[in-house]
DNA sequence: ACATGATATTTTAATATTAAATAAATCAAT
DNA sequence: ATTGATTTATTTAATATTAAAATATCATGT
């Protein structure tokens, strides 16, 4: 019962850090979701929405790199999405490979509503910290994840 | 195409830090998981033996609290590792609506030898960081997640 | 033209995840 | 002591998620 790790200095500050990036970022994030409740969207359906809303229409192979998911997981997200009627699919022409994906009337309508709301949810919580700080964070975490 | 978002500095700053946030913890979190894919553990499978290893046997509902995981996952999960034969249940006596789970012989051996390279996977990935650079990211990374 | 290889999507199987409903056990309070 | 509320775990239903296999289409080189 209780035996805590021990480890170098080293060791015990990038398990400190990492820990802690882990869960601000898990709970930051459902904090911010939260208002996605009342409109039956799952975070990544929201994140479907919004690239369509400010990139326009997309293949699915590109929502699925914007949004590091496999593509496996984007079919289902856009089936499900299309159910609700706020995308629709389309074969491109020139390569009838692809699909492009397009927000609906529906669907536009419905990001374009929830948006500001989320905008609104992201700078409430990251008010926790002062201007500089999160400059600070941006940079330290664009270090963190741009790796590889 | 390509309307992207123009909101106040304010705004861009808060969106700015906070997708880099979350961006960092997902890239950061699939990268030093990769030494998972060997052993056919999951993440959450890996947080529940971890748990278990360094704090002993525990209820079901405090792994949930842990981990920041519904009680139903918990359930599931621990199901799992059982097919396996890492760890067992066991019914509280003194509170009969409880179960402790504990790490089999098995489970101890897995998780007392992938520990270590976990923790090594965590410090090369935060070596990105100077020592103080991972401190700030710590305080500035618990500031957000303390929230409630 | 045809074989080969690469790319885009879908499907399948397995696990994760949550919310909500249920069941069982405990606790509280009169 | 009995009723009523709370707590713990499980089940159910729905979506997410990935990896791997299957399909379909395109591109290239001979």
């Amino acid at each position: 019962m209780g035996t805590r790790y021990h480890g170098t200095e080293e060791e015990v500050r990038a398990l400190d850090a990492y820990i802690k990036l882990i869960r601000a970022a898990d709970s930051v994030s459902s904090r911010i979701h939260r208002h996605l409740d009342e409109t039956n969207l799952t975070i990544t359906q929201f994140g479907v929405l919004e690239a369509l809303y400010h990139l326009g229409s997309m293949y699915q192979r590109d929502l699925a790199a914007k949004l590091l998911k496999s593509g496996g997981n984007i079919t289902l997200v856009i089936d499900n999405l299309e159910k609700r009627s706020l995308v629709k699919r389309e074969r491109e022409p020139n390569d009838r490979r692809c699909i492009r994906v397009n927000l609906t009337e529906a669907g536009n309508q419905l990001i374009s509503h929830i948006f500001p709301t989320h905008v609104a949810a992201v700078v409430a919580e990251m008010a926790t910290l002062s201007m500089s700080e999160q400059e600070e964070l941006g940079r330290l975490c664009r270090r963190l994840g741009k790796k590889e």
